[in-house]
DNA sequence: ACCTAAGCGAGACGGTACGTCTCGTCTTGCG
DNA sequence: CGCAAGACGAGACGTACCGTCTCGCTTAGGT
């Protein structure tokens, strides 16, 4: 991003309008935050004070923490990639162990843990996260499609519940601080999915 | 009487001992609180208020809420059923259904979640989950131990990462709000997994 | 615009202000609860329940019990009266007599027996009732430096010490129980000091 | 003992008798509480810890703080010196000069400020208090009646007065933690008095 | 010499208050 | 008129004592 403000001596108020380099501060600050102390970190109070904001503005436009959390994740979150190279197997592995990656060496999977938490107390968040993980599984989904149309899968799987079976895999796995499974044990895991699926 | 006074700090009195019913009391509120406020509403406070307790009454015998929880949940869990029908698919079928009617049925759903939640931001729960979830894959392992040993299952076949792939399922549709979910769509789970490691 | 900026950290914004309303109802409170229950009713928490008002309040304004407990006497005190009639032995007699008069009637007697308490377990405290005392000694005082300049007192009666033993003398009447002495005693008494210091 | 065995009830055993070891070590804990922590730290909690007592124990004996405080002000106090040298100014110097260096000295101070502390909020300390400091003032009186008697003093002076007057002296340099006052200025003040008083 | 009631140290109990923290809202003055 | 700063009411946090109530033991009369 070019010209970005270096010094952090201090955003000026200019008045009237809703400020986009407070919006950016708060979001940047949210995201340290996550990625620093963890969901347990996270307050709003926290957020303010790391972005020289005033909490009031936090709340006027985000009207919960949830809220911002969900926009941080939004904000964070690369394209994965779901690889092609042809084989189904291979795509599920390097999907898996890049998902892994991703969740361990970036915030990202602090951000996600953090969701994954406060949907369970927050309604509103377990719907967000429905929706969103429905449209990962879509996503992963397509590795399957590719492989129906190859014939390498058994015709009527439904790609789905594979997505379905591999996404829990790796979300257990984050849940439970176990992000550095050594990769044999994530080939065997998508094997079996594989063979369970072959046509 | 022999001389038997082995040092002069010997101690001659034990004090009063944990009131069983006190204790009682604690994790029947702490439980009540969770079903009827969920994870949100669940504080120390609210259980003392509820369970007629004092604080430092539930502080001695559990250091954190963490603990308390964890508690609640080793209480309400009934004894799952790991069925032994002799075929390896209808096992893991009827032990998934039951998990998912369990969760659905009873607290045990409500409060499995709020420890997930928990452990998000508490590096003990992390610690506590982790061997919880450990020492269940290594049940539901057993489902897999005796396919194996039937012949049913390929050799070679690594129990612990069927039953993490099993579970993993029912972990992410319990955390999306999806334990009503269909038994169609759970029996073509399970029979990828069979299928994936058939002999 | 001129450079005016002295500071990197300078302060563009000042904050809300304290309530002058909060402050109002706190002392007020404090002072119903010490005038209803005493000392030994007096705390943070009854203080905080009975003004509405947050108990972070309270100490953000008033660094401890003690604070709050001057402060409210000295809301409390109305001006005591030294006189002026000419005579040193009617200025003093008046004066002990309206400050007995005073505690006996007025919350004040119990707010300074509570001051009083207070003061002998936290230093505090002791330091500011010193630091009052000394004051009030410093006005009562100013009834014998009246008659040392009429003439009526020996020269070189140090004030301080007629002062310091009139009004330890309505302390410890205030501390036994004993503000309703009869005036004849408190007369006599005066009495002796004023001739003990008489040209 | 005479036969007053008046119920049916036919308890004849009288049980384990109060133990003097314990009842002295928790005097002299309270003591050593007083003296090293003040009155702010004497809580019953403390005493029993220090005295290695059970708190009921504590409570069988003396039915409140305040009680024990008694105790422990009556156990501490030593005969305090009326001087009789002839001269009244004399001997309620020496007095006044002896017990300003006993409360400096040894606990008697500390505890005896915690007394006065206490009576302010607990009405029996109170009686106690007004019961003690009366029999003192009784006490003090003694050196004015001599000195009636050696017709040193006015006729009809009320000895009770003059001691009400030394003591609230002594009093209020204990409560503002003036116990170093100055040789001079103490007899300055009983100067004073002596002066008010002579025939 | 046994019995047994009471005293004992230890400490758990239901409570209250402590002083601190964060929540989400409200208020003030700057720009 | 939006912003930062921050005060506010509310209430949970974890700790210290309160005064009461068991525990098992020791102890010392009375029989």
């Amino acid at each position: 991003m070019v010209d970005e403000d270096t010094s952090g001596a201090g955003r000026r108020s200019v008045g009237a309008q809703r400020s986009q380099e407070s919006a950016e501060a708060i979001l940047e600050a949210a995201q340290q935050v996550l990625s620093e102390s963890g969901y347990a970190g996270f307050s709003i109070e926290a957020v303010a004070r790391r972005a020289r904001a005033g909490k009031p503005t936090i709340y006027r436009w985000w009207p919960s923490k949830t809220a911002l959390l969900l926009d941080v994740y939004q904000r964070q979150k690369r394209d994965v990639v779901y690889p092609d190279t042809g084989s189904v197997e291979e795509d599920l592995f390097l999907f898996m162990v890049s998902l892994f990656r991703q969740w361990r060496e970036t915030p990202t999977g602090n951000i996600f843990r953090s969701i994954l938490a406060e949907a369970q107390s927050d309604p509103e968040t377990t719907a967000a996260l429905s929706a969103y993980s429905e449209a990962r599984r879509q996503n992963t989904g397509q590795i399957i499609v590719r492989a129906l149309s190859r014939g390498e899968v058994k015709a009527g799987t439904d790609p789905k519940i594979v997505a379905d079976l591999a996404s829990s895999y790796a979300w257990s796995h984050l849940l439970t601080d176990r992000l550095n499974e050594n990769e044999d044990t994530i080939r065997q895991a998508v094997r079996i999915l594989v063979h369970g699926i072959r046509a």
